[in-house]
DNA sequence: TCAGTTGGACAGCAACACTATCCAAAGGAA
DNA sequence: TTCCTTTGGATAGTGTTGCTGTCCAACTGA
């Protein structure tokens, strides 16, 4: 496969492709000649990775370059796996300290995390940066999400667990934490459209009258037998 | 306050204060001849909001336009509040289409969303990209992570219910939307640490052996009780 | 009076992810 | 062989974004 048929089935230009061999995010192809070589499914998949990483992922090219290194170079053991993925991967709180909050919530928690893990350091950012925009969030707010978490959290290992090497491991750690932010991100709006039409429903008609109405006990447990779809919900076509 | 002191107070350079002001991001200051203008506290606090929004939660110009208007201008019916801070809010689908899977992902779950909804065409985007990405991710997979970020819609529309007045709940909405996705993203990773250590502490202490112990059912209940810090757990100091 | 501040207009900049241009050396078709 | 295209390589340019710097006249405060 030539550099024109690798940008052919990706879809990806030519000059790009030439940009990402020059920043050695694609290794270069089996040079046939002086000015020819080829290239592999490899190469395929190596810039669709980067594609998906750059362009849904948000990831900068510094970073794909660390998320790359992370993937290729080793097989780490299981113990300290999540710390040399955790640290490819782009995160926030580079310069801040783990405030005393997190600290004691993890401790709360019973969570068993290094000191010095650099999601720590990110998590105090963005409890910070929170509250600097005006977000009232309480320790027991907190709480429950990090409670939440901690299920996804599971997910997420018993993936990697899960899968068939070491190297799988790592791609499924590496990779699935950067690009299924998203993807939770996306399933936190539709579950709260769910939920919040789920009170409004049972809540009394009236326009505005309840917005203290935080006590409808029913809830908890029958999240599912409630309101399966008994008319086909189109009630809800806004502009977007 | 004079705009200097506002820049003082708020860390934000005069320079920039003036760009927010071009750009309609700072409402102006009550004028006091033609070239002296009086600033509150609720510029103080439009410029906190606007620079964590910008700087902490990635959100673009434009989109901290949108965010502003839907915060000040409506109090929108409880019922499609949601709607109309979902719309405000920046979503990456813009023109993707809701995936079959995604829509049935939603109608097994029983959730009722408008079938519209900017959420669903970010999720079904995001699916996608994922996947495009070379992670595997199954439709129980999928259906995990959706249950775990319920209960984190569930916390908020706690949060939005228990919100002093419509224009409250509306920033709690918009606001604790984009600036906890990173909290959220944040306890992940802290959480996956957790999870990994807890497993890995349980397991055969083989360096590589066990890839495939998967099978470990001492995990749903008592995760709390297991490891809760018998010593400061100093083992992780990696470098960042 | 006079340095310093303010609002306003406008141009410039740094980072980023490409994108375009140029070139000489291969292939490949006629 | 001739001529056109493709390739690898180098270098420079582009568009976007979020500021930042410069300049200016009006005004304020000492």
């Amino acid at each position: 496969m030539r550099i024109s048929e690798l940008a052919a089935e990706t879809g990806v230009p030519v000059h790009t492709l030439k940009y990402y061999l020059r920043e050695g995010l694609l290794m270069p192809g089996e040079a046939r000649s002086q000015t020819r070589a080829e290239y592999g499914p490899e190469h395929l998949e190596r810039v669709r990775l980067v594609r998906a990483l750059v362009e849904h992922g948000g990831v900068g090219i510094a970073a794909v370059h660390s998320i790359l290194e992370a993937l290729t170079a080793p097989p780490p053991s299981r113990h300290d796996f999540l710390g040399v993925a955790h640290c490819a991967l782009p995160s926030s709180g580079g310069g801040t300290a783990v405030s005393q909050e997190v600290a004691e919530l993890v401790e709360d928690l019973g969570w068993r995390v290094g000191p010095a893990a650099p999601a720590l350091r990110a998590l105090s950012a963005a409890v910070t940066a929170a509250r600097d925009a005006g977000v009232r969030l309480e320790r027991s707010t907190l709480r429950r999400y990090a409670e939440a978490m901690r299920e996804v959290a599971a997910v997420d290992v018993d993936v990697a667990v899960g899968a068939h090497s070491p190297a799988a491991a790592m791609h499924a750690v590496v990779v699935g934490t950067v690009m299924l932010d998203p993807v939770l991100v996306a399933l936190r709006r539709v579950a709260q459209e769910s939920e919040s039409w789920e009170r409004n429903s049972t809540a009394s008609p009236g326009p505005d009258a309840a917005w203290r109405a935080r006590a409808d006990p029913v809830r908890r447990s029958p999240r599912h037998a409630v309101a399966r779809h008994p008319n086909p919900t189109v009630e809800e076509v806004r502009p977007g």
